[in-house]
RNA sequence: CGGGGUAUAGCGCAGUCUGGUAGCGCGCUUGGUUUGGGACCAAGAUGUCGGGAGUUCGAAUCUCUCUACCCCGACCA
């Protein structure tokens, strides 16, 4: 490609709506060009690398035998009822009507297409394991798009879907989509992490999520320090602490403690670390009442942690009689339980309680006092108050012990880039997606589903490696892996001829170039920095100077330092140093 | 959805308080000079000042209203 003919909508300046460093250096380098929020038009030079992103998830799917089809983008919502998603998705679920009034919505996922067409496709277990997937757009309206393609309402995304006639056959296969994953994204050259994730609502025996390791990630994986084990810290367990509860040193004393409601304040009032107050969270609990719609709450639930601890909203959500999603009782609530917003504790509590691991092990602890304005000091479990049933309750932190039992906990950020689940028979028994087994009888089918969001890892890879001159693309995706910048080629009949032919060149031997032949009002400075911004991995310098010695100049982007080369070997080492 | 903010040329911004014919830098066009790191000189083009209504002799500027976008939070397979 010539730089004349080609699309060129580099920016000097930094965008101001954009906050990381991806979305800056996409819309920097004219990858990307914003349509309206969280609606991204990709350019000629975004759209290379998309594509070669694609490629390769196609190439690793096929590779483990699963097959590429196209659905339509646009659903029927007699489908999504169907399966009871057109009533249980919220706002993020684009609707549409038609002319005649027909409800549809943007497919933000496609299990209930995908199901309705192997109902309607498959009638064998001799037919099974099938493995279909798509690189399709989505659509999620979702409540607030940011970070450009990282987080946008239509993004592209790889889904796959698997039917088995058994669980066995589909933990097989969904091994080999985990390793097909691990190989997609080893050749993109990103530094990722597969990480035991949350089944969700969905269930089923395991799930992991693959993350690209970037400080503006959006999730917190913690990691082993001493193995392999990763899991999202929605999901880690907090175990607990190691040995005996401490004894009780202190008499329960009730002190003063006026206007400190928060955490922070009692502990420096009563000069106590924020680890020995006791943190109350009153949540909604799940109604009992005979005549009860689903989700309406009951009974107040109090969960007990340390003061230092974060509620970790998926567990406590888990637990029998707690509301989910997970709500916070209003002041009322807390009041008809005896508490006192600000001051609740432990003691002559009307409410079911939960404690925390970590919160159970204290001794001598701060708490409320159910009064305002009142804290216990020298607070004992059993001595003066009943221990409630303990539970995993707490988001894990950096130093504690790994639920894997070897090493300590480190948290670090991550960017979800894939997700692989165990569907089980979710989505084929509310379609009634059914095949005959061996013995001729009706069995419904169990899935898997695989999704790879294809736009957000190209935002992820630029997390992970730019510097101050813009983009650091790995070979494998570049947009272009070249780029030839020829000195002075209006006056240089030679720098010209030697330009023009490596560029024949590599272009036969299949390599992608970018001569950047702009004329003369272009300055080299404007060419080098433009070729350093779009990130083209190797760069070719042709000038007269060079080509008195017969050499011409080769430097990758990643390197500090330019090599002198003979003309004549170039073409070699060129094909030699791209690695795709 | 709650809180905060912004909207002026392709991009980044000033001008708004205190009403008086629309400005700067970058980019773009033309000519010339320059030529290995975002050049210089000269001449240009480009704006319904987000939309609507109002106040006023006169509105980018004041009032009302709508919309879009951004940030924080809530939400999120």
């Amino acid at each position: 490609m010539r730089a004349t003919q080609f699309l060129i909508a580099t920016e000097k300046e930094t965008p101001a709506d954009a906050v990381v460093i991806s979305h800056q250096l996409m819309l920097r380098s004219g990858m990307i060009r914003k349509l309206a929020a969280g609606l991204y038009t990709w350019m000629p030079l975004g759209l290379r690398t998309l594509r070669k992103v694609e490629n390769i998830v196609r190439e690793e799917m096929n590779r483990v035998g699963a097959q590429e089809v196209l659905m339509p983008m646009v659903q029927p919502a007699e489908l999504w009822e169907e399966t009871g998603r057109w009533f249980q998705y919220g706002g993020e679920l684009m609707r549409i009507k038609d002319r005649h009034n027909r409800e549809f919505c943007i497919g933000p996922t496609a299990e209930e297409v995908i199901t309705d067409l192997a109902r309607n496709n498959l009638s064998s277990y001799k037919q099974l394991p099938m493995n279909l997937y798509q690189v399709q757009t989505k659509f999620r309206d979702e409540t607030r798009p940011r970070f450009g393609v990282m987080r946008a309402r239509e993004f592209i995304m790889k889904d796959a879907y698997s039917f088995h006639a058994n669980e066995e056959c589909l933990q097989k296969t969904y091994e080999q989509m985990h390793a097909a994953y691990c190989n997609i994204f080893n050749r993109l050259g990103l530094d990722f992490r597969p990480v035991l994730a949350d089944t969700g609502s969905i269930g089923g025996a395991s799930s992991h999520e693959f993350h690209v390791l970037a400080e503006s990630g959006e999730d917190d994986i913690a990691f082993s320090s001493a193995s392999d084990y990763a899991a999202n810290v929605e999901l880690a367990e907090a175990i607990a602490p190691a040995g005996e509860r401490p004894t009780a040193t202190q008499t329960l004393e009730k002190v003063a403690t006026p206007n400190t409601s928060s955490i922070e304040d009692v502990a420096q009032l009563l000069n106590v670390a924020t680890s020995q107050v006791l943190k109350a969270i009153v949540v909604r609990g799940i109604s009992e009442a005979e005549d009860a719609e689903e989700g309406d709450a009951g009974e107040p639930v109090v969960l007990f942690i340390r003061g230092d601890h974060e509620l970790n909203e998926i567990k406590a959500e888990k637990l029998p009689g707690v509301l989910s999603p997970v709500q916070f009782a209003s002041e009322e609530e807390i009041q008809s339980i005896g508490g006192v917003t600000g001051y609740v504790g432990p003691q002559n509590l009307s409410a079911r309680c939960y404690v925390d691991r970590s919160a159970a092990h204290l001794a001598d602890f701060v708490c409320g006092a159910n009064e305002k304005d009142m804290h216990m000091t020298g607070s004992n479990w059993e001595r003066d108050v009943a221990l409630p049933e303990v539970a995993d309750l707490r988001n894990v932190v950096a130093g504690d012990p790994s639920p894997c039992g070897q090493g300590t906990i480190d948290i670090k950020r991550g960017i979800e880039v894939g997700h692989i689940f165990q569907l089980g028979t979710k989505y084929s028994e509310a379609l009634n997606a059914k095949v005959l087994d061996e013995n001729g009888k009706d069995r419904v089918m169990t899935m898997g589903c695989y999704g790879i969001g294809v736009s957000r890892v190209v935002a992820a890879a630029i997390e992970q490696n730019n510097d101050e001159n813009g983009i650091l693309w790995p070979d494998a995706i570049a947009p272009f892996h070249v780029g030839i910048v020829p000195m002075n080629m209006h006056k240089s009949e030679e720098v010209r001829e030697v330009a023009e032919k490596l560029y024949a060149d590599l272009t036969a031997a299949g390599i992608e170039v970018y001569m950047d032949d702009r004329d003369k009002k272009t300055s080299p400075g404007v060419k080098f920095a433009d070729m350093e911004l779009m990130g083209i991995p190797h760069r070719v310098v042709i000038s007269d100077r060079g080509l008195k010695e017969g050499k011409v100049e080769y430097k990758a982007r990643r390197a500090e330092d330019k090599e002198e080369i003979a003309a004549e070997d170039i073409l070699a080492l060129l094909q030699e140093r791209i690695s795709l």
